[in-house]
DNA sequence: CGGACGTTTGATCCAGCTCAAACCCTGTGG
DNA sequence: CCACAGGGTTTGAGCTGGATCAAACGTCCG
């Protein structure tokens, strides 16, 4: 396998994810706008893919059933953020709006496109992002579950450009799934943290905390 | 994050996994071949990169180390393989010769050259093998230590081309730190295997197996 | 033969899973 | 305004797969 590539910041020419707020003004041009309920389905797993999707409000969660019939959450995208790149016809996951959201579809074929060397870019963008989730889940293979919740609540941090308190949209399954571990491990895990002193819990979804005592913990 | 992309079979324009074999007769006009050593480096994360290579006989390992001290392996390279792409000029990873290796070092400037478009496909190949890597830490991450032992030997079997018995160049500690688990385990899981009956052991590194019985347990 | 690796096997321990129950919050309807 | 229902969250108790520490066993090679 050559699984192991690399790009650096600077390889980033085209946004894909933008800052939050004020829609840009060519949004319209790009595509239309469309509201998910709740735990809606964007896409499933093994559909036809066609379009890719920028997040205008809200929060994707995208991810994979396993045969033994665990979710992998693979990534949570914000305002700003964009997905559903495929380079075939087909998903290879499935999407669903972790809470109502409201995203920009644009339409996009894959291949076709790529191959024109018009998103040349782009694939350089999507290099660099899947080296990232790549590095992640190295990375999380041999943390244990505070170490795990601590990565996950530092990423979360960084993408909402806050360091002293998040607003987590996700249930605690949810993250579960995402870092690997079960709901109750992570719920167990939040109350340590909270033991030690390094976050405060205002009700369960939102965290207080100093970025630096957290990254302590690594 | 946008992780989650993937290219069809047919993207595959180039062959980066050539079947091993006699070298191709261009070979000799891409680049020059150099002889590795068991362990020996053939480059270290940090070092700035400037080519890739090519597996013209014998198997290398790419890893990380990890803060904790753990190494983990991302990816072994047989004949045929080629690795070593980074889109920036420093390398992520580490790689060894596992056993003797004979390399074909191959001039490569990432990102000049990706951008002037010529490489596109090899672009596309590269994000193929992202993908497969990506699809492989989802799996594993939900897999007990016989699963992912079987996953490894059909990976191996496959990629090897033989349905009946492989000969593993590489040491228990390598598994493991491939596959997340201690040399221990693994030892203990290929027990496990010979006293189900799904594999019989020639000493420790040669594994004769039938493909189906394996991919029972999956 | 002896030393250095690599591998297997044994014994113990504990993090995280599972099953289960209590708790909390929010919206709804009497 | 309270009751209550339903989803999400927390907490508890017990079990177990794999880590860890340790020792024995093979095998290759000088």
């Amino acid at each position: 396998m050559l699984a192991h590539i690399s790009v650096s910041a600077k390889e980033s020419l085209l946004h894909f994810r933008c800052p939050p707020g004020k829609p840009e003004a060519n949004d319209a041009r790009m595509g239309r706008a469309r509201s998910f309920g709740r735990n809606a389905e964007i896409y499933g797993e093994g559909e036809s893919s066609g379009n890719v999707y920028k997040v205008l409000s809200g929060m994707v969660r995208v991810y994979k059933l396993l045969q033994d019939g665990h979710r992998q959450i693979s990534d949570f995208h914000m305002a700003g953020d964009m997905f559903g790149f495929e380079l075939d016809q087909e998903r290879h996951f499935s999407a669903e709006a972790v809470v109502p959201t409201k995203l920009l579809c644009i339409k996009w074929d894959g291949a076709g496109e790529i191959r024109s060397g018009a998103y040349l870019r782009q694939l350089l963008e999507l290099v660099k992002e899947l080296r990232q989730s790549q590095e992640r889940l190295l990375l999380l293979g041999r943390k244990n579950a505070l170490e795990r919740l601590v990565y996950f609540l530092l990423e979360m941090a960084q993408r909402s450009g806050n360091s002293r308190t998040i607003e987590l949209a996700m249930p605690r399954h949810d993250i579960a799934d995402y870092l690997g571990v079960t709901l109750e491990t992570v719920s167990r895990s939040f109350a340590e943290l909270k033991a030690l002193g390094v976050i405060k819990l205002d009700g369960a979804r939102r965290v207080l905390f100093d970025r630096n005592e957290l990254a302590e913990i690594q």
